[in-house]
DNA sequence: CTCGACATGTAAAATGTTACATGATTTG
DNA sequence: CAAATCATGTAACATTTTACATGTCGAG
């Protein structure tokens, strides 16, 4: 459902799956991954539920493109989906079930690398992210850049915040952790020792 | 698939269902959200899989329960799950594809609820986990606490420090807008005033 | 003429959502 | 006896993932 809204977003101006595959790729994938295969279908899709019309052009290089444009019934969907209050309570964190599961192994160090994967993980995301930043200021500042370029340097600081917070909270519970191991380890050599 | 996983650690002990569903609405739901009928039928898939055995106990109060367990199948599974490095790559923020279009509409204000309605959701989760946080550590610190208890912990602290930072961005986020707002409004009575 | 990027898909399987259905037991 | 909670599902639909399939064009 909100792949479609997404798409409708960024067909503000008309762009062909293809392109859409490399938004994605370059940015939007970091919030909502889709393959693009997915996007071809719901592209596919969407046409027939008439939110989008779509005419072959020809393309500079390589085969034939379809381009696809909003209707007015896609409008409106888009503007349904902006008004209608944010689009949350869905949100799905496979790592923080995999976290609070990992005494389950009859190994409790395993914690260790599960943390510093974790953390680099989050520290690439976070580079890449950092990187876009200035691409969209631009020389200006968040106060005065223009309407489009503030909304999506919101989201992206969002972003960015959020994955400082992850990386630093990697960085503490790994400290607690060693701290824990620490004594566990002090403990069951003085049981060695007795 | 995660599901799948996220039921298997749910299940080192025993548990119907019904239990599962509870789980769910107390806390999982937070990091993964499934409905009864999801959790239902995802259990009856794995168990005709053998991931999991099922037999039917009389209920204390109410109609009989079918009780679930783990099969040597399914403990293999989970174990390769949380050996297996972190589950990253899928999330997805459809709040923060609205965030980035929100200057698409032809109202530029509208950011202002958008942000307010944003804070005050994350603001209830924090709300909610903040208040589990002492129920696991039970008067115990990170350090101390048992091993079990501890990887919880660890998650719920990072669900925390993560809603924290969503939070005040979005204060951030709203005094930044309101600045614009009034740099607008200022600049449009001059317009008017010439 | 081969490789890589361009460009577009289809089919099947797995997963998730929505809506509905059923009946037992406890509490007021 | 009505309502809430306990308890378990089914069916239809929508979405996402995985795997595969096809062909063009430009650069080296």
């Amino acid at each position: 459902m909100s792949l479609d809204r997404i798409l409708l977003t960024l067909l503000e101006s008309p762009a062909s799956g293809y392109d859409l595959k490399r938004e994605f790729e370059a940015g939007a994938h970091t919030f909502w991954p889709a393959l693009p295969s997915q996007i071809y279908s719901t592209l596919n899709r969407m046409e027939t539920q008439g939110l989008l019309t779509s005419t072959r052009a020809p393309s500079d290089s390589g085969p034939d493109r379809r381009v696809y444009g909003t209707t007015e019934a896609g409008r409106t969907v888009l503007d349904a989906w902006l008004r209608g209050g944010p689009d949350v309570g869905r949100e799905r964190f496979a790592y923080l079930g995999q976290l609070a599961a990992m005494s389950l192994l009859d190994e409790p160090a395993m914690g260790r690398p599960f943390l510093t994967q974790l953390k680099r993980w989050f520290g690439e995301r976070l580079d890449y992210l950092r990187e876009l930043e200035p691409l969209l200021l631009e020389d200006g500042t968040p106060e005065s850049i223009g309407e489009d370029a503030f909304f999506s340097w919101a989201a992206l600081r969002m972003g960015i915040s959020v994955l400082e917070t992850r990386v630093a909270c990697c960085d503490e519970l790994l400290e607690i952790l060693d701290r824990r191991l620490a004594v566990a380890e002090s403990g069951a050599l003085a049981g060695e020792a007795r």
